[in-house]
RNA sequence: GCCGACGUAGCUCAGCUGGUAGAGCACUUCACUCGUAAUGAAGGGGUCGGGGGUUCGAGUCCCCCCGUCGGCUCCA
């Protein structure tokens, strides 16, 4: 037979000639580094039999799939590990993931796994490693597959395999033995456990059953591998740096705020955190009211008769916070929305008025669940950049349209690319099929009137109506909602909000909820993260810093210190008694973008000597230079 | 909420098998008056997250609670 190689040469085989014999056809030093073999597209065990005329390619270290299939090997060695170390371990799944892999134990009555226990763990790993173990498929009916995982009290494989011929019909499975360790796989695998040039593992948590909250807590252990070990210690490295930039970290650093047991999931701001937030907020305030938005304030504390009207009570009674009043239930507010409407009710509205919109730096509380709070990213205290539009189902997609914008234009100033969703009509919903066809058609029409490119998630919509998410990656991978541009047709209709149209009768408005920084929490966390605390010079918290090279230079400091404050800059002076070095050191680590050193030549010359955070010595400039320099460079926010 | 780990001075951390707490930085005082990343010396500072228990004796062992961290579930 032959088969075709990537280069479009054949290659002859002798009949059931498998992957690996191809590779020792092509070339010996091709076989020693072969993997896999990608069939057709599809990636195989070496050791399959290749089919006649097929296009096949020869998956080494160099490929990208190679990477998963050494991580997926990992996890069996891991599992292998186990297995040997506590047994009566019941093992469920183990596949690779984006830059690791994980398996997922069960482990007998008693036994806890921790990161103390990886030592012992990765040096049995590593001797089935050394003892280069090939990894050895067998097809079998699953009967014999169901028989052998029963008598083995492996569970959760027979559950697998239950599921498999349920939805699949499947007849047959296959298994991957790897020294004493057998398991249900798909494959493929590499030829041996030696291919594992390198691995670690990293982390233990809970993870339940198949992710369903209702079923069993299994013990997941996660660890990564790599076809080197340049690669994973440069991988570690990175991961190092990562945390360096950890928002919670430099938060506490850079004296940006801080969180307290009194209250936890609310942070408090230090004064460089809220200059950092009204930075921010000036920036969001202008570029609402540019854009026709009006800008309201609502209370925080309502009847629970509002929430039960809004449907809250019913859907998010358990994550809100009451109260007793004077004998009254109140209930905090985790959403803007009911507040809104009280204010379009306040007046019969036209057509002509439409669309309003209203912008709020609303303060929502949630009760988050414990185990979900991770310091400015998920919070209880929550300020959103929240908006509505209401507007009619004509006026729809430009308003949308408006939104995305808006949120461009905003993300674009920090150079952010977000991650867009659309997500559309989940199975519980309320309205007509017709209302979701246009709703989701509109949403669409937006994305792709502005070439946008974006992901479906079907059925992921609120009930009320389809949304677009905005998301963004943190230091560490984690990725995080910001921004939702999401359609209501239900709070109009539930709080009997309307307008008179040109017909003289009376419609129901569409309700857009719009946030596109998300949260104001949630938003510096990300910025923290992006800038590694590097502030561009507009959102410093200090912007610059006065530093005399000595006591005898303090006045003519504080003048300079003067001038920057007065054209609108937040400067500080460094008057302390301390050498220039000191205070230049002190004020690179709190990641100040200028420093301004003025000693005897500059307080003669009415000059500074700048430096600028990172990058040193600018040079000397004359004080109204300099503090135009300043200024221009803040005035557009770069 | 669930699983696991962790919680010692403002911060980062040390404290072996139980014998009434220690370092660096920060802070205060004094001296130095300094030219682009740490001047030196002295000093103050801790209910060892909270509560209960075991023990002659608990930061250290056990139990409960709170918080934080890593995940999982959730995130209108």
């Amino acid at each position: 037979m032959h088969v075709t190689l990537p280069d479009g040469k054949r290659l002859d085989l002798s009949e059931q000639a498998t992957g690996a014999d191809a590779a020792a056809a092509i070339g010996a030093g091709l076989a020693r580094a072969a993997l896999a073999i990608k069939v057709d597209g599809e990636l195989r065990d070496l050791s399959a039999p290749l089919s006649d005329g097929a296009e096949i390619s020869i998956v080494t270290g160099r490929d990208a799939d190679s990477l998963e299939l050494v991580r997926h090997d990992c996890a069996h060695v891991l599992a292998a590990a186990i297995l040997e170390l506590y047994p009566g371990t019941r093992i469920s799944i183990g596949p690779p993931i984006e830059d690791g892999f994980y398996y997922d134990f069960d482990f007998p009555e008693g036994v806890s796994i921790s990161e103390h226990d990886f030592g012992a763990i990765e040096a049995k790993m590593a001797e089935h490693i050394r003892a280069d173990e090939p990894f050895v498929r067998d097809d079998i009916d699953v009967d014999t597959a169901l028989e052998r995982f029963r008598e083995e009290d492996q569970p959760y494989k027979v559950e697998l395999i239950e599921d498999l011929m349920a939805a699949q019909g499947v007849q047959t499975v296959s298994l991957y033995t790897n020294g004493p360790f057998t398991d249900l796989c798909r494959g493929p695998h590499a030829p041996s456990t030696k291919r594992i040039k390198a691995f670690k593992l990293l982390s233990v948590a809970g993870a339940y059953w198949r992710g369903d909250a209702k079923r069993q807590m299994l013990t997941r252990i996660y660890g990564t591998a790599f076809l080197d070990k340049a690669e994973l210690a440069a991988y570690l490295e990175r991961l190092e740096q990562a945390r360096a930039r950890d928002h919670r970290k430099l938060g506490r650093e850079l004296d940006l705020f801080l969180f307290s047991e009194l209250s936890p999931g609310s942070p408090f701001w230090q004064p460089n955190g809220m200059a950092i937030w009204n930075a921010l907020t000036e920036l969001w305030r202008s570029e609402n009211a540019g854009r026709g938005y009006r800008e309201v304030r609502t209370p925080i504390l309502y009847d629970v008769e509002l929430w039960k009207q809004s449907g809250h009570w019913d859907k998010y009674r358990d994550n809100m916070y009451f109260t007793d009043v004077e004998g009254r239930q109140m209930g905090l507010k985790p959403m803007n929305c009911p507040a809104h409407i009280q204010l379009y009710k306040s007046a019969r509205r036209s057509y002509r008025d439409l669309p309003i919109r209203y912008s709020e730096a609303g303060l929502v509380h949630r009760h988050e669940p414990s185990g979900t709070l991770h310091g400015l990213m998920r919070v209880r205290h929550i300020t959103q950049d929240d908006a509505h539009i209401f507007c009619t189902e004509e006026q729809v997609q430009e308003e949308v349209a408006g939104c995305l914008d808006f949120g461009f234009f905003l993300y674009e100033t920090f150079g952010f690319e977000p991650r867009l969703e659309l997500s559309t009509r989940p199975e519980q919903r309320i309205g007509s099929d017709e209302m979701w066809d246009r709703a989701e058609a509109a949403l669409a029409g937006a994305l792709d009137a502005k070439g946008l490119e974006y992901e479906v998630n079907p059925g992921d919509g609120a009930f009320y109506g389809p949304k677009i998410d905005l998301h963004m990656t943190d230091s560490i991978g984690r990725s995080w909602q910001l921004g939702t541009v999401q359609l209501d047709y239900s709070m109009p209709e539930r709080f009997d909000i309307g307008y008179t149209g040109a017909d003289n009768a009376d419609h129901r408005p569409v309700m857009i909820h719009r946030a596109l920084l998300g949260s104001f929490e949630r938003f510096i966390g990300i910025l923290v993260e992006h800038y590694a605390g590097e502030f561009p010079l507009w959102l410093a918290p200090v912007q610059a810093i006065v530093l005399p090279v000595s006591d005898r230079f303090a006045e003519y400091g504080s003048e300079v210190a003067k001038a920057l404050g007065t054209a609108g800059l937040r400067a500080e002076l460094d008057a302390r008694t301390e050498s220039v070095g000191r205070k230049i050191r002190d004020a690179e680590l709190r990641k100040v973008p200028y420093m301004l050193v003025v000693g005897e030549r500059e307080a003669e010359q009415r000059a500074v000597a700048l430096r600028r955070h990172g990058e040193g010595d600018v040079g000397t400039l004359e004080l109204a230079d300099a503090v135009g320099r300043l200024a221009s460079e803040d005035h557009k926010r770069q």
